[in-house]
DNA sequence: AGCAATTTAGTTGCACACGATTAATTACCT
DNA sequence: AGGTAATTAATCGTGTGCAACTAAATTGCT
């Protein structure tokens, strides 16, 4: 309860995450209007290009992302024939994503699309590599906090 | 830095900001429960701390947010009691957004507790500056890329 | 085997975000 | 002054996100 003076610098780096978020969503979204792809259904192809199929939870817990967001998104991917759904026979209550030829088909072009607008990104005079750690280092941050349910109390 | 071959989604940058902002949004909705406030909500709070009145346009350009956006949520804060909205007099097409006295009450309080909930981060071992300078460069490159409309061609 | 606890995906409701459009108002221009 | 362009907020439609809940299937325990 001490401080009770607006404190700028942490309310701009949680603002800055926020913006730069939405601009990389508008950015992605401009890049994958041939594909008639939204950011979110890009990365949930990108999981499947890493590993096909994978249940539901499976790319949820890749995504951080739970049944209640994935459901209809996957339902749109499937309608538009990126992907297949398909409840396992070893254990019903879980639902195989898998990749159809067209979305395997299409893979290359999509990341050279992506790429190629990725190109466009510089990042001069930045250590990238530190720069990505010092995000996953917040993120981190943030987890342990969530855990220990240090908010909660009072 | 950004080669033709498909990078892992954990290395992307993108991935990185997307699901840092939602971690942070809800650590923010954790630290607002008490006063029943979403994060875009609080920051337009924050916003309206800074310079009110305001209107539609004038926050909207803070906040990078558009009266789509703007327009359903500040008819929520205007029924909790936070904000008023009146239709300027000497520009009819424009809304002043104020702050109600029960804002102006509530903005220590409010502060008070987002501050002990971000105590609870510890950006040890960081160029905290640095990082945010990383932060605004993306954003800007991000800005530019757009402005150039470069990404349409091909 | 029998039954409670757990797991899994789906559903519902609410709150952003934003593109596209609309309606009202104001500015501009000759 | 009068008509067109520009500005502003609101509205609509689509697509996330997520909490809370439901239904079905499986696991675990005795």
């Amino acid at each position: 309860m001490p401080n009770s003076t607006p404190r700028r610098l942490d309310d701009q780096l949680c603002f800055a995450f926020y913006s730069v978020s939405k601009k990389f969503n508008h950015f992605y979204q401009d890049a994958l209007k041939p594909f008639h792809l939204t950011y979110p259904q890009y990365i949930t192809l990108l999981a499947l290009w890493e590993t096909s199929p994978m249940t539901v939870r499976e790319l949820g817990s890749h995504l951080n992302l739970d049944s209640g967001t994935l459901t209809p998104l996957l339902k749109r991917l499937e309608k538009q024939g990126w992907i297949s759904r398909k409840r396992s026979d070893q254990d019903e209550r879980q639902v195989n994503v898998a990749l159809t030829d067209y979305a395997l088909q299409k893979r290359d072009e999509v990341y050279a699309r992506v790429n190629s607008c990725v190109d466009l990104i510089s990042f001069d005079n930045m250590d990238y590599q530190q720069f990505l750690g010092s995000i996953h280092h917040v993120m981190d941050e943030l987890d342990t906090i969530s855990d220990k349910n240090l908010i909660h109390e009072s």
